[in-house]
RNA sequence: GCAGGGGUGGUCGAGUGGUUAAUGGCACCGGGCUGUAAACCCGGCAGACGAAAGUCUUACGUAGGUUCAAAUCCUACCCCCUGCACCA
């Protein structure tokens, strides 16, 4: 079934790379074996929650494992948890979320889909939605499914004993939330599920509540939560940590060169498929006096390949290279329109959208943070004569640019 | 239902009648040093008007009230938390 021949072994260690766990390694063996005799592919689960189609380097790190599978033929199943959404996996935040009407949900799914196939092969991904079966089962059918697990067993779950320990409210509809990505996982016979460390639960949810339904448990596989561009907290986009699968090629090259070089090692283990030995090799580098930007340069060109294109993520070196170690501007501007006139420089940057308030702009040129034409202009009641034959190149703190010209004429 | 505690700026958290646009930390923004790394240093961090001094507006759960003056006191309401009670 696979196209390319790995051993079981081989295999193995290939899914086994960047992840956190394997639940468990044996289970794996076993299954792949079975699914190379049987020449049956295994499915392969990944649930997803329907309101965040946002997705960035974090989401990519399971996606990513999920093409491993792909690559050895297997099926993936992307799951778009249209009814675990109501529940909003617990965070503590005491809400039930509206039910997304059927557009909203077919809206987002294209949002997904234009991400997820970045990564993932279209051709071997089904996508599904849970409430096909939760809408299904009824209340009744619902009450026999929470009749297969016991309190004490969603209790194992360490923030809602901790939140019961603390003190802090712990909703019902919150503990259910396990419940029911347990039981997709029963209705999809998944054989794998993936998923990232903070799932962990759930996913072993799944196998408990498979073998209470008779099937054989789904092999879980976690991988570790991607910490942000702040290097401390995991990249979220609440967090404003992350770097967007969508983002442009030079905000993701802004962004990957801004991480500490301590974290650079741990993108290039969950977010390339550079080699463990090559990686040490580049570390062992850098400790004994190689430029640590340099392999980091590698590292977003790596990304940005993947994500883009490789002729993107070379316009994307060269455009840093220009920009923030020659100090020049990009050569790429982009060009705005105002009306022509005498322009006081204050009110241009909050037309431009470079500032959002007079005080902040005043702030930011007092502080001497805005360039026009490459002269630092720090009177913040600077006048600048904006005409149409003319596009005054402006420079605000170390990476925002734009041009600006008068409108009419050429 | 009863009792107690609490709702302050992006966030955490001070602040019990005036000198509070509200101490401090974090986050964030600008500058410096660099490798757009980290660390560190400096500055800033509601808005509008003004060249400036400064003036005005808005803000401490919501709505009223007391007062020359309220985030701070009073009243009502909303929301959250805890304990008790209730619980086939």
């Amino acid at each position: 079934m696979s196209k390319i021949s790995m051993t079981i072994d081989e295999q193995f260690e290939f899914l086994k790379r960047g992840t956190l766990e394997v639940v468990r390694e044996e289970d794996l063996r076993a299954k792949l074996e079975k699914s190379e005799k049987m020449g049956k592919p295994l499915r392969v689960k990944l649930g997803a929650d329907p309101t965040a189609p946002d997705l960035h380097l974090g989401h990519a790190v399971v996606l990513r494992k999920l093409r491993d599978f792909q690559t050895l033929g297997h099926t993936v199943i992307f799951l778009i948890g249209d009814f675990t959404g109501l529940i909003g996996d617990p965070s503590g935040k005491n809400v039930t979320r509206p039910a997304l009407s059927k557009e909203e949900i077919e809206a987002n799914a294209e949002t997904y889909k234009a991400q997820v196939f970045k990564i993932l092969d279209a051709d071997k991904t089904i996508i599904d939605f849970n409430s096909r079966w939760m809408n299904e089962i009824g209340a009744s059918g619902f009450i026999k499914l929470a009749a297969h697990t016991t309190i004490k067993q969603i209790l194992e779950r360490d923030d809602f004993t901790k939140r019961l320990d603390e003190n802090r409210p712990l909703a019902l509809h919150e503990v259910l939330y396990p419940l029911v990505m347990a039981y997709d996982s029963v209705a999809l016979e998944a054989d794998v599920e993936l998923g990232g460390n903070d799932q962990k639960f759930n996913l072993l949810m799944g196998r408990n509540l498979q073998r209470e339904y008779g099937q054989e448990p789904q092999v879980a596989i976690i991988t570790p939560l991607l910490e942000g561009t702040d290097g401390v907290q995991k990249m979220s986009k609440s967090l404003g940590n992350y770097i967007g699968i969508n983002e442009s090629p030079t905000e993701m090259f802004g962004k990957v060169m801004s991480i500490s070089d301590d974290l650079m090692w741990r993108y290039f283990e969950l977010c390339t498929d550079v080699p463990r030995s090559e990686i040490e090799r580049m570390n062992r580098a850098c400790a004994e006096g190689a430029n640590p930007r340099d392999y980091k340069i590698e590292l977003a060109k790596r990304i940005i390949t993947e994500l883009h294109s490789e002729g993107e993520a070379n316009a994307a070196v060269e455009n840093f290279i220009r920009v923030f170690s020659r100090h020049e501007a990009p050569d790429t501007v982009e060009e705005r329109r105002v009306k022509s006139g005498m322009w006081k420089l204050a009110r241009l940057l909050i037309e431009t959208s470079l500032a959002a308030s007079v005080a902040e702009a005043r702030r930011l040129i007092e502080q001497g943070g805005v360039r026009v034409e490459g002269e630092r202009i720090t009177a913040h009641d600077a006048e600048i004569n904006v005409a149409s034959d003319h596009a005054h190149l402006i420079q605000v703190g170390k990476r925002r640019f734009l041009r600006v010209r008068g409108e009419g004429g050429g």
